[in-house]
DNA sequence: TCCCAAGATGTTTGCGTAAACATAGCGAGA
DNA sequence: TCTCGCTATGTTTACGCAAACATCTTGGGA
């Protein structure tokens, strides 16, 4: 193994003394600054500058003799003093409740890897509990920590509360909420992906499908509750009561013991995968086989939904492009392209799997 | 629903109009700044300062007066002009790849957590390919931009290439390592929840115990195969040969078909959850019931995990722990306390649930 | 040959903050 | 009563960078 030598060097050579003795709290040495390079170079400040940046009007031999300065004394532009300079701090904050889904994290990922090529680094604003003072006080810090834009990976209603403030002229995008919220949003085609699951069990010749609704704070959930009790009824049926989970397995596998015990009941369409898996266990519980006696649908399609058992029909999110789009949307108001898209939505896909098959008889 | 009072009025009372005629790039109008609430308050720009931060020697009433004109205009201070005064960003930065693991998720969020707690913001380095090149360019953009420590959630290994350079003064901790990689680590006691899962098929009365391991290039499946290993040994048994998976339940299906053929085989020590998942799909496939003709055990305690079929029995990582040590490790190296734990291993717990039985006869 | 334009480079300045230093005010002890 | 010394507050300065402006070259055209 190698291990020892490369990473090693970096940090052993100095060894622990590396560490300047702390003068208080201060970082160790700060780095070379834009001065230190101009000096090494024999040059102005200002030319250092310009070869950080913009590269106008510097002549080819001072600008390789200010580039070895620059290699030469390892030097970084200071980003604290850019964005002082120029009130941007190519920084964008993503505010998100800790715990997040499973899907909000490959959102977050889709996010990060979008900023990162725009130039933007990604700022995480944690939000511990959805109560009203916790969320204001992420303002604060956001508002402190001085980014550019944010999005916000969360039921959008819950900002609205009267003590909280996004500064007004803080660019902002909003995933998971209802337009006209006052954001651009981005957010899955809930609608859509509700329909196609559902119309994919009727197709199959079930007469009816229940639902395992999301938390109803969730304007997902609600999304999708609604185009499924719509395409039921565009289909002439009248939709059964909902029962509402919070999205956990547990809460799947407790509404899956509810729903199981009706031997009417042939098909479920639960608002996202994780619910889903819960039902599937209740049903083995209950014996009832999937999909023969009864049928399950997702909605995500998470990497494990192919190997849940029976692997599992459902609704696939394209969660990298609704954080990729996200990231667009942010860069354009920022750069005051007034007309923003309102809502963008992202398109499903149906994937069918071994859930789901034609009712008994 | 109210949502269109709230959110709404902090955004539309300036409506589209607020966001600045965008001056080139720059983002709107700057906030008041420290000299804006001295001029307001009668007082001069030091003794705002004093009452932001410190609070020393500052008469009540005066302090009273400040307070009202920062509240009056809104005044937050100024990230950007405090790091380039003190030199500290208060920021961490967590070094990671995309599309991590569930359980790197966590820890992530156990991260942000515990840095926030200690006033300092997080901000997300993705790396999206671990060729040298990229992992590399992660650190240029690292320095560029200026985090007090950073946290590396993965195979430090990676590290190990000539052009990467973390600055020599910048603490680090990695999570995922060996000892001595030349940074603090913080992890999982992974040897530890390898051997209470062997032992724990051992002690069922299984003969034997199959790996299916982790990909080679990760610390923790080396550490989790290595006491596998040992514990049958130590049970005076021959271990057998190990199949390699990348953490995907998908991998973990091919492997499970594999080893399912094997009529002797009748206990399975998975690496991790997701691919204990993949495997209990192959042995469903091939008819071999879980737990009567085959035990099978995860790594990772999943929250899906209890509703797999059946529950899956696996060793519980606690990752929230994980990531508040990581953060606790790196703001002492910051203060300067110089001897920090080389590594802080966090126990582990076994999960019994229905995936495990005695081996049949 | 001289002058001027255009490019290359240097100098000044200010972004917002907080340390370091300076001053004013006030009470207690000599 | 005067002075010392402490507290409350003000003034100066520098952090690192990059616009804005100033200056110095150089070469081409009249």
């Amino acid at each position: 193994m190698q291990e020892d030598s490369g990473a090693r060097t970096a940090q052993a050579a100095p060894s622990n003394g590396a560490r300047k003795p702390a003068s208080g709290t201060s970082r160790a040495s700060r780095g070379p600054s834009i001065g230190d390079v101009a000096k090494a170079a024999g040059v102005s400040s200002q030319t250092v500058s310009r070869v950080s940046n913009g590269l106008t009007n510097v002549e080819e031999k001072t600008k390789n003799r200010v580039l070895d300065a620059m290699k030469q004394l390892g030097y970084r532009p200071n980003r604290a003093a850019r964005a002082l300079k120029s009130g941007q701090f190519k920084s964008i904050g993503v505010i998100m409740f800790t715990l997040s889904s499973f899907g909000n994290m490959r959102t977050l990922d889709a996010i990060a890897t979008a900023a990162s090529q725009a130039g933007y680094s990604v700022t995480l604003i944690p939000l511990h509990d959805p109560t009203t003072g916790t969320v204001s006080s992420a303002y604060h810090r956001l508002r402190e920590q001085e980014v550019d834009g944010v999005v916000i990976i969360f039921e959008a209603h819950l900002l609205d509360r009267a003590d909280i403030t996004l500064p007004e002229d803080l660019p902002a995008v909003v995933i998971d909420s209802n337009p006209g919220s006052g954001y651009p949003m981005v957010d899955t085609d809930q609608a859509e992906g509700a329909r196609l699951a559902t119309k994919h069990l009727l197709d199959l010749g079930h007469r009816q499908v229940w639902h395992i609704g999301g938390p109803p704070s969730s304007f997902s959930a609600q999304h999708r509750e609604e185009s499924w009790k719509r395409t039921l009824e565009d289909a002439g049926i009248d939709a059964p009561l909902v029962l509402h989970g919070d999205w956990s397995t547990e809460s799947g596998y407790q509404i899956g013991l509810e729903l199981g015990r009706n031997p009417e009941m042939t098909a479920i369409f639960a608002a996202n995968d994780q619910m889903a898996l819960g039902a599937m266990r209740a049903l083995h519980e209950l014996g009832r086989a999937i999909p023969e006696d009864v049928s399950v649908v997702g909605f995500d399609d998470l990497e494990e939904s192919t190997s849940f058992w029976p692997p599992l029909t459902t609704i696939r999110q394209d969660f990298h492009a609704v954080g990729r789009l996200s990231i667009e949307n942010l860069l354009q108001q920022m750069a005051g392209n007034s007309p923003v898209n309102e809502a963008t939505k992202v398109p499903t896909q149906l994937v069918v799997r071994k859930s789901t098959a034609e009712p008994a008889k």
